[in-house]
DNA sequence: GTTACTGCAAATAGTTTGCATGGAT
DNA sequence: ATCCATGCAAACTATTTGCAGTAAC
C-alpha cells in the first residue's frame, strides 16, 4: 500500500477530511525521502512554492502523521524536533557527531531481538524504540587525534 | 571516590569555584538518589528548605554537573528535561509507559557490546547512549486487555 | 584585587491554542 | 447544514542570557 492510500485510510478511519493543506504536506514529505525535517523546514518549503500552509496546520498535520505511523519523530539533540517519512524504510536508529553535526543512521536486527527479549521478560509492550548515540565521526574524530599530535 | 571530591576536583580542573549554591545542589542531588528529577523540582526543593538556589544557577550548574559526569540528561518524552544522578549507578536505559508514566529501567551488557561493535565498524566514537523503549507497562497492558473483553 | 558566580527579569525558541472564518462531507 | 480544518496572533513553557551586584580566590 502506498503513502498517499495509507493516508486516505487513515483520515477516514479517524473521520478526518481530505484538505489541500494535508495532500500538499504528504506530497511534501514524499519529496523529502529520506532527509530529516523539522517543522519550520516544511513550512518555509511550502512558502517558497507558493503554497502557504501555516505553522499551526503543519504542526497539527504533523500529529496526525504520527499517529498514522507515517513519519517518526526524532530527538536529535536540538530543541525542536526532527521528523522523517516513516513509509519503505526499514528500522534504523541514529548516530548523531557532536563536532559537525553529521546523522548517520544504522540498523540491527540483532538489537530488535535483544529489546524485544527485554520486553517480553517484562511484559512491556513497546510500540516506538528511540535510540540515540551521540559521540564523534570518524572524520571528527580522525581530525581531532591529528591536532593533539 | 565519592561523589563530594570528585565535584570538587571537577571545578579544580576547571577554574570554577565551590559556592554555597553548587554545594547545595550537589547534596541536594544526592539526596535523590536514584530518583529522576526536572530543573523546577530542585528550585522547589530549594525553597521548601529556606536555601533558595535561583533557576539560573540550577540550570547552570546542572550543565557543569553534565559535562563532568556527575548527572545524566533523560529524554522522556515530555517537554523538560529530566536528569538523574550519574555515580555509583550502573549504565541503564528506560522503558516508558505511555498510559500511566511509570519509568523502569533496564540495563544490558550484551546491548552495550552490541552497540560498541556497531560503532566500532563505523569508526564512530560514542559519548553518550540515550536509549528509550515507550509503550505499555505490564499492569496497563492487562487492564487494556480487560476493558476490550 | 581580580575574576567568576548569582539573581533577576527579560529574551528566546519551539510549539500549542482560542477564535472567527472557510471548506469538506 | 453540519462540523471539521485553517490561519492568525497571542499564549505558553522550558531554557538561556545580559547585566549589575556579590563572593571566591
Amino acid at each position: 500500500m502506498n503513502r498517499q492510500s495509507r493516508f486516505s485510510q487513515f483520515l477516514e478511519s479517524r473521520n478526518l477530511r481530505s484538505t489541500a493543506g494535508r495532500r500538499v504536506m504528504l506530497q511534501e514529505i514524499s519529496a523529502l525521502g529520506e532527509r530529516h525535517f523539522s517543522a519550520e523546514d516544511l513550512v518555509a518549503r511550502f512558502r517558497r512554492r507558493g503554497r502557504a500552509v501555516s505553522r499551526a496546520t503543519v504542526y497539527r498535520t504533523l500529529e496526525h502523521l504520527l499517529a498514522g505511523g507515517l513519519v517518526r519523530r526524532l530527538s536529535l539533540g536540538h530543541k525542536h524536533s526532527l521528523y522523517e517519512s516513516n513509509l519503505g524504510r526499514r528500522h534504523h536508529e541514529h548516530l548523531i557527531c557532536l563536532r559537525c553535526g553529521e546523522v548517520t543512521e544504522f540498523g540491527s536486527g540483532t538489537l530488535e531481538r535483544l529489546l524485544d527479549g527485554v520486553c517480553r521478560r517484562r511484559r512491556f509492550v513497546a510500540q516506538r524504540l528511540s535510540i540515540q548515540l551521540f559521540g564523534m565521526c570518524a572524520r571528527c574524530a580522525e581530525e581531532g587525534r591529528a591536532k593533539r599530535n
